[in-house]
DNA sequence: CCTATTTACTTTAGGTACTAAAATAAATAA
DNA sequence: TTATTTATTTTAGTACCTAAAGTAAATAGG
């Protein structure tokens, strides 16, 4: 299977052009070769050239003309769309206590998806490493009957990582750091291994909907155990010199102020992720039992409801996260401006009962010349939302493999 | 000279490579062209061919070759380097009090500079258009003979600025706001005319340097009147949505903090530029007489002096200032994880009183795997360094012109 | 039912741009 | 003077892409 004849083509614009068709087709479902060319902005002849060979490497294939709706005159439309079983990609979300595996076929649509609880806090790098070959290898027996090939995995991750180097740098859920975790998997099943951040998936889900279309410099800002965020620029999402850039949860609100589980003071993260409120809340209300430093989502939805029902204690707790919220989100806007910040994650079961005070921090701290036209929203939360931002972007970065080897 | 035929000629890769000779002729002088094959990754082939077409359009010259060292064996190199009278630019400088025009030509160099001192706080926007138009049309008169076009105009200017509307949005300089002012300057010297923030030209000069060449995730931090911020992703510029972002010196150091020029408390700015440090001593130390809200240069380095001399009330000023830098800094670092962070700006002249309670407030407020391997270093300030950048990103942004125009 | 019209797709002809290799040019080393 | 080395130019061939012409497959209307 060795290639030998690695020319030296310059001219890229075929393959360029080639994975253009492939991620209209992805993102959009299957159309015609005219509107494939319009959209790509390349001429019709061009496209039937590409998709005969897509055609013929079995990436693509021809849907049989429906019977109704022949959209008015003319010779109708012949639709191509993507062979779900071309590939598949698999993708693991990596969070405090729970893993999740979801399977993804080559048209992007999630074919099977698992959870598992364990204690993700007692494992070493390397009985991870473990565990995620065996639950990888497991999914892969059940699951992979049809498909052409593995094409890639993805690891989404909360915390910092480099995906460059395959390192996780530091993670919440994990107790040990700097773990190069791709390079086994790659070798083991001799594919692409994708190292992201949790907020960079779901960052890319939500940049795909139609109502965020229009932003392509969006912020991502996840509330739930920690804070994470993704800064989307030009519809990319940044990483900075390390990947250790949009961490959100640890910029400062005050000097000095509450402590941080980063072993800092005055983290925005102090203030209003679940263990800080749970944390503040705890000394003064009744509140159900469990660990406290690591709060259930009953617990938490306990929490909040007191803060809506109006109990002073949780009004209060509430109101001093939203005004750390704001004035970090305030930083943001100065340091990024945005289209759009989103607010989203577990954590904005309890929004509502920021909401005000996170607004009114934001007007204090800046004239409007700084606050721009930035829109401010929150999102409702989907845990399933990560792997399916995991398993676009996996499928993306690998697109040009699938190709070269079904070439 | 209307153009009629538009073709749709799909291959910008010609473009593209002739761009890239002309680019690497500016910023590396004079080359052979094999040597500019290699660098921009073509075959000399295709240099012998686009080089042929701009000696054609006199946008080149072919050196003569030098008598003293043909170096080596073999046919000696037959250097190119650009015709400097091919075009020419002119910069602008805003800032408050001063306007500075510099003329620079075709390969990038400085051909003339001037200096004007302009109460900017007076004007209207239509009375600094029609100064703009009359100190342009001077230089031109003067300083144009020989110049085949006026390929640009660049107004560099401190604030936030629209590069794409051309609008100055807002501006410590001048005292209204949202002011169009490329439209007219374009229409009336037919060329294009960029508008820029300061910093970022200042930012293009600090990454073209041999030294930083290796950081392609830079951030600039200007101190002097106000505090500006230029970050470049990748090299190039970071605007944001509204060309708003970067305003590293309205970022919080203090919810309700020291009150800024912006007119909102805590900012950055508040505690480490002139104008906050000077206020500050102001109120306790004997120091020259003068507008103290607009402190002269003389005046700061008083200032500055007393600090560096063990005064203890100037210490305690500069500690607090450095302490901010130092909490804002520590915000960047987490939100961009840049390669590299450079202090510089008129403001450097105190940055060894601030520099001490700086680190330590980096080292405070971050965790050693958010602080990263971001290297934090001042640098030194020349007033001339801004038209440089302005005049460097001028002509690349119009070289696609230069070149349509010459053919 | 047949023909004109419309729209989609395919084929053909022609152009642009690139590269590798061959040819040419201009120097030094021996 | 000749061989060698290096730079540039010319030549030949390839890979794209597009416009335009040709073909296919439907509807609309006599």
């Amino acid at each position: 299977m060795a290639i030998f004849m690695a020319l030296p083509s310059t001219d890229t614009s075929r393959h360029d052009n080639t994975l253009a068709v492939i991620r209209t087709l992805r993102d959009r479902g299957p159309a015609a070769r005219v509107d494939l060319g319009t959209l790509n902005g390349i001429s019709s002849a061009t496209v039937t050239s590409i998709s005969a060979e897509l055609l013929q490497q079995g990436l693509i294939t021809e849907r049989p003309p429906e019977a109704p709706r022949p959209n008015g005159r003319g010779r109708p439309k012949t639709l191509i769309e993507l062979a779900p079983d071309a590939a598949c990609v698999v993708c693991i979300k990596l969070s405090i206590n729970e893993i999740q595996l979801v399977v993804g076929d080559f048209a992007g649509q999630v074919r099977h998806s698992e959870h598992h609880t364990v204690s993700t806090l007692m494992l070493t790098a390397d009985s991870l490493e473990t565990l995620l070959e065996e639950k990888i290898s497991a999914v892969c027996t059940q699951q992979l009957e049809g498909f052409q090939r593995l094409a890639g995995i993805c690891l989404a991750v909360q915390g910092v990582v480099s995906s460059q180097s395959g390192t996780v740098i530091w993670s919440p859920a994990l107790s040990f750091r700097n773990a190069p975790l791709s390079a086994r998997l790659a070798e083991r099943f001799h594919c692409d291994v994708l190292l992201e951040n949790d907020a960079n998936c779901i960052a890319r889900v939500l940049a795909a909907q139609p109502a965020y279309a229009d932003c392509p410099n969006l912020v991502v800002i996840m509330l739930g155990y920690g804070i994470g965020m993704s800064v989307l620029i030009n519809g990319v999402p940044f990483l900075g010199a390390n990947g250790s850039a949009a961490e959100f949860g640890h910029s400062k609100y005050q000097p000095d102020g509450a402590l941080c589980a980063c072993g800092r003071r005055g983290c925005i993260e102090a203030y209003a992720s679940d263990y800080a409120l749970y944390r503040a809340a705890a000394e003064h209300l009744e509140l159900p039992s469990g660990d406290s430093a690591h709060p259930s989502e009953q617990q938490m939805q306990a929490l909040t409801q007191l803060a809506l029902q109006g109990n002073s204690v949780a009004k209060r707790i509430y109101t001093e996260a939203g005004q750390a919220l704001g004035y970090g989100i305030a930083n943001v806007l100065a340091l990024f401006n945005p289209d759009l910040v989103l607010i989203t994650g577990s954590g904005v079961r309890g929004f509502d009962a920021m909401q005000t005070a996170m607004h009114s921090a934001i007007d204090d701290a800046l004239v409007a010349e700084l606050r721009g036209t930035t829109r401010i929203e929150s999102c409702a939360w989907d845990r399933d939302m990560t792997c399916m931002g995991g398993i676009a972007m996996t499928l993306n970065a690998t697109d040009s493999q699938t190709l070269l080897a079904s070439g």
